[in-house]
RNA sequence: GGCCCAGUGGUACAGUUGGUUAGCACGCCGCCCUGUCACGGCGGAGGUCGAGGGUUCGAGUCCCUUCUGGGUCGCCA
């Protein structure tokens, strides 16, 4: 049975109870983490979200009590009142209140526990399926708990700077209209207006820009944001923005304001000092160094060109990828200079998962001698090219891939993060800030055959680029840039267009014509009409910032409640089949039972 | 949609070239224990080895299919 805590309120967290409450009179509550049960002495661990406390039942306690303490069990909850007291000389260094414990002179139990599916301890290493089947109590462990704390803490610092700096929050709405450009929408049907859908926002874009038109100036919102796409580990269907847009701004504004938030919300919440400016990198530079657009700068291995050496070398590979248009790069792998042939063809499989036909190597061993996958193209004369422009000296693993520059930069720069794990380069400990700056405005998109917006439609080309939209579309670069952090996108954003000439040759480059623009986006382009400031923001993956903060592998560590890798929810069960009576109304037919059998043969 | 990894009492693991009764730790239950704190001691319960099929005299182990979870490529304006 049960009791309840009538004439009892908690006058400390577990770790407030501190040894200058020494003789007084306490009422603390929480979670039963263990019970020691000595005969005629009686400890019981108690956790809350603080941290733990040691309860004591003893020659003082009553026969009552201390029977009722010997009931409790792991994940009881329960309130007790005691006094404080010395442990003494029995002090136990590895606990927060390990020099002090509560003599208990009254024990409630709130709500007795069945015997949970696994242990409620910090480091547990229990299958994230299970982990997730019972999430509520994965989320008592002490690790998630820092995690979803210090979660918290950082949407409460960003939300001081930037209320400290001008910032509105202003709220925008999560049933929207679909945007088909981009990412795969959430759509959720609407009752009144059969066929009509609301889709669930990719981001506010839309809206922080018509905040700007409105005259607010500076904006921001923490937000859910919903993309329909596969999942990863840093990407969730569902995910939180810290969103910012800013009025009369360009690009260093908006920039040297944002590198302050980092900078401050580190600080305040990790105790980490950033130094200003972070380092920045254009795109342009990050490829060609890093093979990546969120290169992890915390270690070199960087792509060094080998286009001018190995041309002409006599290796058909090389010609025809050059003859195609490609390039040839390579990075050196310092310490992989006696891998093994075994090893090697999985570094080549490895690389070849990200397009390259193949990857060519040279090794050079520690004693001088070299090996190399295209031994008979390589005469004196090139080794030591090679050799020079790579700064090979022995103990090196050289990787040559010759490809088009996307299939180049693309296996280098997974070969260069794997190169780092195995030789263990890097450590999550130490953080590494990159502005990436001057995108592509535009992709082109094989699929679709035309050009797609990298960033979105609005963003501003740089002036300098404007009269290459009708000559080279391709070459024309956006004012458009992106935060990283030893690896991850951890947000990115752009001036934005506010000119209609130039926004109307954007959407002509990107192939629509001023029905589509308008049909899609009509609201904002009609606001523009109005008087529109220039304007330009960018937006944070709060999960991402926290997952790295704590050292997580994914981002599913600092999110509550998380789904798994089909988008569904172990815990809910979520998605799920729903009432026949609930389609009707929302006037969708009921999906046909698919036919038994034989559609296969 | 493709590729890779994993699945053995509640949990985490071990299980040899296929061989008799599937092993250990933690947890759980009971008894004992006055300073424990990963308490200790003694005893006990708990497994269709993810599922289905196949090979074999015999399958946790080999093969096929499938389910679940993870990683990743595609995808993610």
């Amino acid at each position: 049975m049960s009791e309840n805590m009538q004439g009892l309120k908690r006058t400390h967290y577990c770790t407030e109870v501190s040894k200058e409450l020494i003789g007084q009179e306490v009422v603390v509550t929480g979670w039963v983490q263990r019970r020691r049960n000595l005969g005629q002495l009686l400890f019981i661990t108690l956790r809350d979200r603080t941290g733990l406390l040691q309860l004591a039942f003893g020659e003082q306690t009553q026969e009552q009590l201390f029977e009722k303490a010997e009931r409790l069990r792991s994940e009881f909850v329960i309130v007790a009142q005691g006094i404080v007291r010395s442990r003494g000389a029995d002090v136990n260094h590895s606990m927060a209140t390990g020099d002090i414990e509560i003599e208990v002179t009254e024990l409630r139990i709130l709500s007795e526990a069945e015997t949970t599916p696994f242990e409620i301890v910090e480091n547990s290493d229990v299958k994230d399926e299970l982990r997730l089947k019972y999430r509520y109590l994965d989320l008592r462990r002490p690790d998630m708990q820092h995690n979803i704390i210090l979660r918290s803490k950082v949407a409460g610092s960003v939300r001081r700077f930037l209320e400290t700096n001008g910032f509105l929050e202003i709220e925008t709405p999560m049933l929207t209209k679909s945007t088909p450009e981009g990412a795969r929408d959430y759509l959720v049907p609407s009752r009144v207006h059969p066929e009509n859908f609301y889709a669930l926002p990719q981001s506010p874009q839309i809206f922080k820009q018509l905040l700007m038109v409105s005259g607010y100036d500076r904006y921001f919102q923490i937000v859910k944001c919903f993309r329909d796409e596969d999942l990863r580990a840093d990407r969730q269907p569902e995910f939180t923005q810290i969103d910012i847009e800013m009025s009369f701004v360009d690009v260093e504004d908006i920039i040297s304001m944002n590198e302050k938030l980092i900078q401050q919300v580190f600080k305040e919440t990790m105790d980490m000092n950033i130094e200003l400016p972070i380092q920045r990198l254009t795109y342009q530079e990050a490829m060609d160094r890093y093979g990546s657009d969120k290169p992890d700068v915390r270690f070199g291995v960087e792509l060094v060109d080998l286009t001018q050496t190995l041309t002409n070398c006599g290796f058909a590979v090389f010609e025809n990828a050059i003859n195609g248009g490609g390039t040839i790069r390579a990075i050196n792998a310092k310490g992989m200079g006696d891998l093994g042939r075994k090893q090697i063809d999985a570094l080549v499989k490895y690389g070849q998962d990200y397009g390259a036909k193949g990857v060519a190597w040279l090794q050079i061993k520690a004693d001088g001698t070299e090996k190399s996958s295209f031994t008979k193209f390589l005469s004196e004369e090139i080794v030591s090219q090679i050799k020079e422009k790579m700064n090979a000296t022995g103990d090196d693993l050289i990787m040559i891939v010759a490809d088009k520059p996307n299939v180049v930069f693309a296996t280098l720069g997974a070969l260069r993060l794997e190169v780092a794990r195995r030789l263990e380069l890097t450590q999550k400990s130490d953080y590494k800030f990159v502005w990436v700056t001057d995108f592509p405005l535009l992709e082109y998109d094989e699929e679709a055959g035309r050009y797609v917006a990298m960033h979105h439609p609005f963003t501003m080309p740089k002036e300098e680029d404007l009269h290459l939209m009708d000559s080279e579309p391709s070459k024309v670069r956006a004012q458009a840039y992106d935060l990283c952090l030893n690896g991850y996108e951890l947000g990115g954003g752009s001036l934005r267009i506010y000119q209609q000439d130039i926004q109307e040759k954007m959407f002509q480059l990107l192939g629509f014509d001023k029905e589509t623009a308008y049909e899609r986006f009509g609201f904002l382009l009609n606001a523009f009409k109005y008087g529109t400031p220039p304007h330009g923001g960018i937006a944070f993956g709060l999960d991402r910032i926290v997952m790295l903060m704590t050292q997580s592998d994914s981002i599913r560590d600092v999110i509550a409640f998380p789904k798994v890798k089909d988008a569904s929810c172990l815990m809910t069960d979520a998605p799920n089949v729903v009432d026949v009576k609930q389609l009707e109304e929302l006037h969708i037919s009921t999906i046909e039972p698919k036919q038994a059998s034989e559609d296969v043969e």
